[in-house]
DNA sequence: GCCGTTTTCGGCCCGACTGTTTTCAGTCG
């Protein structure tokens, strides 16, 4: 079994806890921390680029002595400094790291002083009244490490990106309500458009501080207020988010709102560009010695940077800043760019709604075209379609077609990806559609080389045209496949395949690190709803965020094409 | 342990809040 880039991230996360507990130079430390989120990010595997004879050291993060430390966990799955460490410090203390509220110095303490391993130990520690008696802890901070290993049992996993939007939507609304309030914006991973959320970062301007935080408090969702100042407060809601609200005066509000939309390591490199070019980049603005010289705008903070605006999707120390630098950004895909689904269903299979009223919609949504990719037969739980009734369905589609106007109906598929790579539907009945989509319902969890090479012998197929929901994720849910993606890209790519962004919030598939691999390797994606109903074409948004987050632009996705040209790009070449 | 428009040594982002302190350490984002 080879060793994922998250056991290896996993390793140096857990050197980096006890290295900490133990006192080591804090750099050191976060050396092996910028490592681990540097090989967790990375798309392909560390294993794969070893084989490949790349050296690591080109990565970021990495010099010389964690790329040997990455090819001996390769290569041997353990990591020698960690056990060594582990002899004097036990790995568990890591565990207690993730408690919020526990750092490195608290854990040690709790350790050397009461004999804390686990966060068993720390519970009955907290419950016998034993930590309050330690110097420097306190009845108050018993009181919150008892609510937090409380919390981290029944820890909540990432909320879905369009969860976040119901709850973060109502929560603007009733902040916005306040008086004196100017600006109320969701910043952090939302505004970044991340598939997933772990809290709400709320950045509002106003006057005074004050008001916002006791409307805060009155809001009728907050379970718990974690802490609450004048500029900043902590509260987690019901849904079981925690949400931060942040008050800065207007003149900061650009300021702000780069800090609080992050990523962490986009700042850290803002912050050091500026401090290069003789500036203190903060929260409230950029400072050349005691004066703001930006802030007011997002724009005006990266102008004086000598940067153009980066999107918030592209925030992710991923070479925006050096794209940016270079005027090399990618000019991401719109929503106002698409101009047709590529795949819906209907009411023939597990779909709501009829060809007709899906029609109406799309062309409501201002679309040239839209498919009808109904699940053939194998997928017996929808009703999935044989050849008699696909032949039907496309005829009927023509006699609707004529009576169209202003939209053209697709005829199409999604036709099952077999076991053993064939599909579902013969070829003489594939060849009477405009194109296809393909894909894997069954069998999800065969051996990465087996179901690589399964998908490798569909796309064989002439009449293979778009490969659908490419991994199988549900988000929170379902593991992706084991896959090897980028053999597949590269597949895709000599064959004229396209791939498909699927744009439902569950799925999201390919993730953004994919669409990135698939624009390098000049692989096609149709960002693509999956709609079971008119409703679901709304989605679209969702895998227009996911698409720009993978820095594609309108020439990469392919239903930006006029009707015209997408008939042709679906040609295979 | 990494890194370089102050480059191979000497730096490494920066401010708010809390609790336990009497001026600050620890933690977080």
């Amino acid at each position: 079994m080879p060793v994922h880039n998250s056991d290896i991230a996993d390793f140096f996360a857990t050197l980096a806890d006890l290295l900490e507990i133990e006192g080591a130079n804090p750099f050191r430390v976060r050396a092996y921390r910028n490592a681990a989120a540097t090989v967790r990010s990375h798309p392909r595997r560390m294993a794969d680029l070893i084989d490949e004879g790349m050296d690591l050291a080109e990565l970021p993060d990495i010099g010389d002595d964690l790329a040997g430390k990455i090819q001996t966990i390769v290569e041997t799955g353990r990591l020698p400094l960690l056990d060594e460490v582990a002899q004097r410090t036990p790995v568990e203390l890591s565990d207690l790291m993730a408690i919020e509220g526990l750092g490195a110095k608290r854990v040690r303490r709790l350790y050397d002083e009461l004999g804390i391993r686990s966060v068993e130990d720390l519970r009955r520690a907290a419950d016998s009244g034993a930590i309050r008696e330690l110097p420097g802890f306190g009845p108050k901070t018993e009181e919150a490490i008892r609510k937090r290993v409380e919390a981290h049992a029944g820890r909540e996993r990432r909320m879905k990106l369009a969860d976040a939007e119901d709850v973060a939507d109502a929560l603007v609304h009733w902040l916005a309500g306040c008086d004196g309030v100017r600006e109320v914006v969701v910043a952090g991973s939302f505004r970044r458009r991340r598939e997933t959320v772990g809290d709400l970062d709320v950045l509002v301007t106003a006057s005074k501080g004050a008001p916002v935080m006791q409307r805060l408090a009155d809001y009728d969702e907050v379970d718990e207020i974690v802490s609450s100042g004048k500029t900043r407060s902590t509260v987690r809601l019901h849904a079981g988010l925690s949400v931060d609200v942040r008050v800065v005066p207007q003149v900061s509000y650009g300021a702000a709102l780069v800090y609080f939309t992050g990523s962490k390591s986009h700042n850290i490199a803002l912050r050091k560009r500026g401090m290069r070019k003789g500036y203190k980049v903060n929260e409230y603005g950029v400072f050349k010695g005691e004066r703001r010289v930006a802030g007011q705008t997002e724009a005006s903070v990266y102008a004086k940077l000598g940067l153009p605006l980066i999107p918030p999707e592209l925030r992710e120390d991923r070479g925006e800043i050096d794209a940016a630098r270079r005027g090399r950004l990618p000019k991401l895909v719109t929503l106002e760019d698409i101009r047709g689904d590529l795949h819906c269903h209907s009411k023939a299979t597990d779909g709501r709604d009829t060809i007709s009223r899906m029609a109406e919609a799309a062309k409501e949504r201002g679309y040239e075209y839209l498919s009808i990719n109904d699940h053939s037969k194998h997928v017996s739980v929808a009703h999935g379609l044989d050849r008699k009734r696909l032949l039907a369905q496309v005829r009927a589609i023509d006699r609707l077609n004529a009576k169209l106007d202003g939209i053209v109906v697709l005829k199409s598929v999604e036709v099952d990806i077999l076991e053993d790579g064939s599909l579902d539907l013969p070829d003489d009945v594939l060849k009477e559609l405009d194109f296809t989509v393909c894909a894997v319902h069954y069998q999800l969890r065969l051996t990465r080389r087996k179901q690589t090479e399964r998908i490798l012998r569909a796309m064989d197929n002439p009449y293979f045209n778009i490969l659908a929901h490419p991994t199988g994720r549900l988000i929170n849910r379902r593991d992706p496949c084991e896959l090897d993606l980028e053999r597949l890209l590269e597949a895709a790519h000599e064959r004229g395949c396209i791939f498909e962004l699927n744009a439902h919030p569950d799925r999201l598939d390919l993730n953004d690190e994919a669409c990135r691999l698939a624009k390098d390797i000049g692989v096609g994606i149709a960002v693509a709803t999956d709609a079971h109903s008119v409703d679901g074409l709304d989605t679209m948004r969702y895998g227009i965020d996911q698409a720009r987050r993978g820095w594609l632009e309108k020439k990469d996705v392919v239903n930006t094409l006029s009707l015209a040209a997408l008939q042709k790009r679906l040609r295979r070449r």
